[in-house]
DNA sequence: CGGCTTTGACCAGCGC
DNA sequence: GCGCTGGTCAAAGCCG
């Protein structure tokens, strides 16, 4: 018995079949329509990247056209050229500072470079990043037509005085100041990091009967970066070392790591700086407990109680500018890097907060494939499965990187931890879960990147699996006056002229500004380390 | 001679 | 207001 229904039966199986068919040509359209947006996509980051390379190759020889002599040209050269500085920032300002009018002697302000900033992210995934980040600083909106550059820099006096613009934003935006800590073992005055300093200082700080010393960056004349070198006090063999501001100059090979790594770690601290909630017991970078947090999270090693301990220690002196900061520790044995412990400065200024408890992110742990495993007391566990896969595969890269080089530098582990965190935006995506489970940031912001970042912007302690003891017998040493350096000359596969310049994997977008306050120094090929 | 280091002085911010 | 502290300046000296 054939139902009357059959023939509708039919019809409508004809019809599915018409429209799976349908949906399948049209999901190859679709797929067709990606992959030549694939392309598209490859075809702009590689355009990108050769006109990079181009620009830097005709900066530097420009550059090397000019010479130092570029310090005396006047500003307006700067203004009207083409763009010579490269500004590395860290999503604060793009804008370069014509702070350093003393060193960058040209001696009138040039505040007017009110020209357009062009925004170069490395390629589309960073940009997207960069930007987001860029908008979460609230900087960026107000001070950008400004100088926000000092964010990122230590201008107080000397800047002040010479631009008059200046001085509001510096002094509105102290806090916005990223440093970035490094920690490592050193039995050299200071360490390697492939830049060139000059000393332009020294105290000691309460706290640390170790000279604390000034270092000013000289690879440009108009660079704002320093750097603040002091041995710990409870191990005089570990050498802390507190890098602020950005480069706006390109940077030789040896250089890059290191720069990128503190750029990274700053981006990170300072995309969600904003919403840090000063603790009131901020700290000196240098005092008596280097790795001391001024108001933001820790990581410390779980394993290693006196490290801990160290963290833990109570800051000495309420720093007058809430510098957010954080600390790379690169001096932790590698037997015990697994594992590494995120604090609140909460957890430290007071246990009032159960909320903010311990967890950990592994960077480098042989156990767990470097997934990064985040627990938090069972309280603030997250689930491995929502671990994108990239990030791992980069921990991966590094943990290989850590166990394959007999003589790991920290520039190789900065430069590997800066490809994961500064260049993945999944790996800092993952950071960010992390942390926001940690923290608990849910409720008011999803547990989403930018409130994850929000609290990274407190202030956090990386302390980053070991490896990093530099051996002593580093054959790269120079009459034993530098700690490590230069290991990525011998890594880097297109470094076969260490003159290269560098370009930093920037966390945030490159900045090419036109205004000319910044002359970039000839590149020296062999960028000895002057402290 | 140029660049760097040393070092005392100076300044600004903060707490009392 | 004063003292403390961190940070910077700048003159003097050193070094290659």
């Amino acid at each position: 018995m054939s139902s009357p229904s059959d023939p509708e039966i039919e019809e409508k199986r004809v019809t599915k079949e018409e429209k799976v068919k349908s949906a399948k040509t049209e999901m190859g359209e679709v797929k067709e329509e990606n992959e030549r947006l694939k392309m598209m996509l490859e075809r702009v980051e590689k355009d990108y990247h050769s006109l990079q390379l181009r620009f830097f190759d005709i900066l530097h020889k420009d550059v090397s056209k000019k010479g130092d002599v570029a310090d005396s040209s006047s500003s307006h050269d700067h203004e009207t050229e083409e763009p010579e500085l490269v500004s590395l920032c860290l999503g604060r300002s793009p804008r370069e500072p014509k702070k350093e009018a003393r060193i960058g002697n040209s001696n009138k302000p040039k505040e007017k470079d009110v020209e357009p900033h062009l925004t170069l992210g490395l390629d589309s995934k960073h940009l997207l990043s960069m930007e987001v980040v860029s908008d979460l600083s609230p900087m960026n909106s107000s001070e950008e037509p400004k100088e926000v550059e000092g964010e990122g820099t230590l201008f107080t006096k000397q800047s002040a005085k010479v631009v008059n613009v200046n001085d509001d934003v510096s002094d509105q935006m102290p806090a916005k100041r990223a440093r970035v800590s490094v920690r490592a073992r050193c039995d050299t005055p200071t360490m390697n990091d492939g830049c060139q300093w000059r000393k332009y200082g020294q105290k000691i700080a309460k706290g640390n009967p170790c000279p604390r010393a000034y270092y000013r960056c000289t690879v440009a004349p108009t660079c704002p970066v320093r750097k603040q070198v002091q041995r710990c006090v409870e191990d005089l063999s570990i050498l802390i070392t507190t890098y602020e501001g950005t480069h706006n100059h390109p940077l030789p090979v040896s250089a890059t790591a290191m720069a990128s790594t503190t750029s990274a770690a700053a981006s990170m601290l300072l995309s969600g700086s904003s919403t840090s909630h000063p603790t009131g017991h901020s700290s000196a970078p240098f005092g008596n407990s280097p790795t001391t947090l001024l108001n933001g999270l820790s990581f410390s090693h779980q394993f290693d109680e006196s490290r801990t301990k160290q963290i833990f220690s109570p800051p000495n002196h309420a720093s007058p500018h809430m510098f957010p900061t954080i600390t790379l520790d690169l001096t932790s044995s590698a037997s015990s890097s697994s594992l590494t412990q995120f604090h609140h400065p909460s957890t430290m200024a007071s246990i009032s907060n159960p909320r903010f408890s311990p967890a950990s992110l592994s960077f480098c742990s042989p156990e767990n494939n470097f997934i990064p495993s985040i627990w938090g007391n069972g309280t603030t566990t997250m689930p491995i499965d929502k671990v994108p896969a990239r990030p791992v595969m980069q921990a991966n890269h590094f943990y290989q990187q850590c166990t394959t080089n007999q003589t790991p530098s920290t520039e190789a582990l900065a430069e590997t931890i800066t490809k994961a965190i500064s260049t993945d935006p999944s790996l800092r995506s993952v950071i960010a879960a992390a942390v926001s489970s940690i923290v608990g940031h849910g409720s008011s912001n999803s547990g989403n990147q930018e409130g994850a970042e929000n609290v990274l912007g407190s202030g956090l302690n990386l302390k980053l699996g070991e490896h990093l003891q530099l051996p002593s017998p580093n054959p790269l040493n120079q009459n034993g006056k530098r700690c490590s350096t230069g290991y990525l000359k011998s890594l880097s596969p297109t470094s076969s002229d260490s003159g290269n310049f560098i370009l930093l994997q920037p966390p945030l977008p490159f900045s090419f500004s036109k205004s000319g306050t910044n002359q970039i120094n000839h590149y020296v090929p062999e960028m000895n380390t002057h402290h």
